[in-house]
DNA sequence: ACCTGAACACCGTTCAAGT
DNA sequence: ACCTGAACACCGTTCAAGT
């Protein structure tokens, strides 16, 4: 029993020795995240958590906030999976565009406290974690070319794409951020509210 | 000289002690987070500054989120007055009610942190704070007060207005957020953009 | 290279004591 | 009623020391 104990040990180790430890970090936390809330998320609990001593995760990342932007920046690259999976539906071009909108928000919805932590960093920090900013942006991209498909199939209004983008994610973003503090008491079903939302959105967009 | 300090400080004294206490930290607060930051509002440099020790403020307020509340709750009464005057205008009742989104985001992005202060507070929260939800619950209706005035002179397709002003809220909010948050590089002029989305925002909920 | 325990500065909050 | 200083528990971070 205690050979056993000891061995599983020194087996835990061994894995965060070859660099396993960040990854390790970065799973650890999105769990107490979405269990506990951003406030849940300590170093020193997630080091314990890990297994770790408290001054481990400085080996990787320099301090508190460059952990928690890696964590966002992984919030980014999930939903972009999601909306990537949209995309290459069958369909109308248009309703497809939609369809990536209504999965944003329920990405948001399902993952609120993630969601949420995905834009907390502010403006001035954005060239302190290019990680996170070029996340961001690629979901922002995965917008345009929805968009520029629309406009070519002669759907959608001509100019600049990224102008439009804007609105849409403006639009997005803002019903998952209202609907995540609670602002809206949503009626009925989430779906429902997206889906009229991005109805709307469509008609501002129209050729 | 010792005694006019002694006279000075014994009428700053005078005035905490017959209730201006809540008032000075909040609009201290307020500075506080215009010039340093959320982060550099701690209950300590805030007492500091007031000029009380540190737990004067738990006379007024039980803990510091809840006179975070507050300082969120002073912002969407502000807001209004701002929605408000721009809804008694004069003028085309659609364009006022575009002037109105307008004037919201560029609000929000005078006082980033404010406003982003203002949207902090958990769904789970918001009964702890029935103050800050009635105030934002003001700032809605303005909205909707805006949108039955379009739908009455045929200028807005019709239903019920909160669902348009939930599309509404989302937009400006949206945009708001992702200009605050850095996430859109302001291509030029913020009023610009935000004129362009307003429009887009209106066709999407015409009649 | 990577990990550890001890220590430092800072914070929110409580409480017995003052007026 | 309102205010105060001292104390407690907790946190992010640093650093000399280990392997």
């Amino acid at each position: 029993m205690l050979r056993d104990n000891e061995s599983m040990a020194s087996t835990k180790r061994e894995t965060y020795h070859h660099g396993d430890l960040r990854a390790a970090l970065l799973d650890v936390a999105a769990e107490m995240i979405a269990a506990g809330g951003i406030e849940s998320v300590t170093l020193r609990a997630l080091s314990e958590r890990t297994g770790v001593s408290r001054t481990a995760p400085y080996r990787h990342f320099a301090d508190k906030s460059v952990l928690l932007a890696a964590v966002a920046e992984e919030g980014f690259k999930r939903l972009l999976q999601h909306l990537r999976a949209v995309e290459q539906r069958e369909g109308d071009v248009l309703t497809r565009f939609q369809q990536m909108g209504v999965a944003y928000i329920q990405f948001a919805v399902e993952n609120p406290t993630h969601y949420r932590l995905m834009f907390s960093h502010e403006r001035a920090q954005h060239d302190a974690h290019p990680g996170l900013a070029a996340a961001g942006k690629a979901v922002f991209d995965s917008l345009v070319t929805g968009i520029q498909a629309c406009q070519a199939a002669g759907r959608m209004r001509a100019g600049d794409p990224r102008g439009l983008a804007y609105v849409a994610w403006a639009t997005v973003h803002g019903l998952a951020s209202l609907l995540i503090d609670g602002q809206l008491r949503a009626p009925g079903d989430v779906g429902e509210l997206a889906a009229f939302t991005t109805q709307r959105l469509l008609e501002g967009l129209a050729a």
